[in-house]
DNA sequence: ATTAGTGTTATACATCACCAGTACACCATA
DNA sequence: TATGGTGTACTGGTGATGTATAACACTAAT
């Protein structure tokens, strides 16, 4: 599978966010170690810094532990972490922004929430 | 009032943005004019050109009419045009993308219309 | 005709983001 | 010691972006 980059935005931010999913998924669990970057290079046909790029976001985050020769692993309670992060970040400021531009063109909320999470 | 500009957002696209709050808002009614280029840039120490850019968008969008050697004029039925059109564009692309984080991060429609209405 | 007001074109410049190539430091294994 | 596996620091190119400067074309009023 070579992924269709979007090309609006960064390469290496599209792989983080991938990388997030996964974990948030469960596809790459605790204690496992991510992919290397120069396979994943190799596969997705792209520069090793590109991969490291995202990859340093994830350690900046502590949801990635270096391992000095071996690998990038998943920290045990990435997930939960993760998950606990993304809520207080969506909450705190994206949600505001969003319930703003409902209400500035005059729509209900209780409408969109309501309707759309039974589809 | 000279305005904090947000340094991660182009200023013209500011710019923009407000003068589209505005006409929604109904500060700036159908046959008006808006503030001359000079004049704003005066205003707010920035270059026409800048300005020029924010007004360029609006003509883009026949949102603005301009008059030559006179400035540019709000078109008749603007505003409900861009309630139209910010509408669509707000249902077909950003509400999806942030139902579907919603949705990842399971967060209840109850909590969203409680915590953040209050503030 | 002159002056002052409109927006715009054309040009150029500084900055930055993204990404590539190379070389390095480290670890594990034999 | 040699080899092959990790991630990364450094450098630099390329392209896009945002803004600045100056001259232009038009209108309106004097």
């Amino acid at each position: 599978m070579t992924p269709q980059w979007d090309p609006e935005k960064p390469i290496y931010l599209q792989l983080y966010q991938q990388v997030v999913t996964r974990i948030l998924d469960g596809y790459i669990k605790e204690g496992e170690a991510l992919p290397s970057v120069r396979k994943v290079a190799a596969e997705y046909q792209l520069n090793p810094m590109t991969i490291s790029k995202a990859y340093q976001m994830l350690q900046d985050e502590e949801v990635v532990e270096k391992q000095r020769g071996k690998g990038l692993f998943v920290m045990p309670g990435a997930q939960v972490l993760m998950l606990d992060r993304e809520r207080e970040s969506f909450l705190s400021h994206q949600w505001p922004a969003v319930l703003q531009q409902i209400v500035r063109l005059k729509l209900s909320p209780e409408e969109l929430l309501t309707s759309s999470m039974e589809g």
